[in-house]
DNA sequence: TTTACTCTAGGTATTAATACGGACGGGCCG
DNA sequence: CGGCCCGTCCGTATTAATACCTAGAGTAAA
């Protein structure tokens, strides 16, 4: 059998090398090309044959959940584990439902690489332990249900509601932006309100936080 | 010359091997230990000889910047490279405040990271291209003025506020809790906005999120 | 076509937040 | 001692946000 043929996409460089450091000994396993985030990744694509795409979730300018949609749809036989720091549970299941085979934290170590990667070169799945602990809380509690957290919506309108709110604007000058009623600006909030179970413009902006909805939010 | 003594502080084993695996067939270069976070670092340092930490800025139960500062005044001669995801101003002059000898990006290379644990061995200091830039450009605006984010001092009874209004209560509620009035939140809420030059709540756990704070406001 | 959802918008009301003021005791430091 | 900062509190006022409810136009799916 020809050697698995690995591309890695993150934005950090250092996370890059480490892990090609860690795999390129393995024997079986080739690290044909990187990218630093989710276009470059598609690109790569292109012209070249790749197995298992690493793929880390927040990268810049596309992120790994959109890359891994857009990889499946172009390309259905690439595989894709899903790399990232966090264990939310919307991240997972958003990386599942975008199609990848695996979903493993970086606190992982390189065993648990070499088996995610065995596992789906196998044809099969790998989920860590916490995805999947989370994923069967979902269906223990039969389809999100009851206090879970829901597989929530946020319209693209909301979003963009969202986005000005955490840029610190009031629902007027919101209303301004988007060419719409403060009314309506005022309905959007509370739907989100309601969607992320925030009580109030503190939470909202929290939960834009902690999901990672902002975009430009940088200092200064 | 003896082999330089290298400690990994990260919370991701991923970024750990990583690096151990770019500095450990460098000669001279030798990974004596790791830990996931600023505390264990800190208890390794108690019985081990360590020339250089590399740490991470973003770490559970201690963040970096705590831990340097304790390592800086526990163990002055050694040192510390800052490692981290973000670029954020803040962060890097935190950093150096707190005692780091250098300060590069995830995003780096193998190279720049063996640059820089070789300026640091020879008594020197290290500071990524991003990171001088900023330096600089605080040096130009002369001592952190006009628009800089100035030497901005929080107490700690805003901080307390700021945090139970990131947890999303009313100025009644975090009155109850901090037993004063509804009225004395409001002016700590005030000065908030005041210091940190946000314009509503929105702006506050903004701040909050950017630049710290937040202990415990992890989903779920 | 019905159903469902999104986006839109309004009415009415209450509560919360923001913007100005000013004031006072305590602690720390030159 | 005399200032300075901090934490505390109040008055007054305006603006913003939140809580209810209803509802139409558009679009996409069943």
């Amino acid at each position: 059998m020809a050697n698995v043929k690995i591309l890695l996409a993150d934005d950090h460089k250092i996370v890059r090398d480490g892990i090609k450091l860690m795999l390129e000994p393995q024997a079986g396993i080739d690290v044909v090309d990187e990218a630093e985030n989710g276009e470059k990744a598609l690109e790569i694509l292109k012209d070249q044959i790749v197995d298992i795409v690493v793929m880390d979730i927040n990268m810049p300018i596309m992120d790994g959940i959109t890359a891994t949609k857009k990889i499946k749809e172009k390309y259905p036989d690439v595989k894709v584990l899903a790399l990232t720091m966090s264990n939310d549970d919307l991240h997972i299941r958003q990386m599942i439902q975008a199609g990848a085979s695996g979903y493993i934290m970086k606190s992982a170590g390189r065993k648990e690489l070499k088996d995610a990667i065995d596992a789906i070169t196998e044809g099969k799945h790998y989920f860590s332990d916490e995805a999947t602990e989370s994923i069967m809380m979902d269906l223990v509690k039969g389809k999100g249900k009851s206090t879970g957290p829901d597989p929530i919506h946020i319209t693209d309108r909301e979003l963009e509601v969202l986005e000005l709110i955490v840029q610190e604007h009031t629902n007027q000058e919101i209303a301004e932006k988007l060419y719409i009623s403060s009314r309506t600006v005022d309905a959007h909030r509370r739907n989100l309100l309601q969607k992320t179970g925030a009580r109030n413009t503190a939470g909202l902006v929290k939960y834009a936080f902690q999901h990672n909805l902002i975009s430009s939010g940088k200092d200064k």
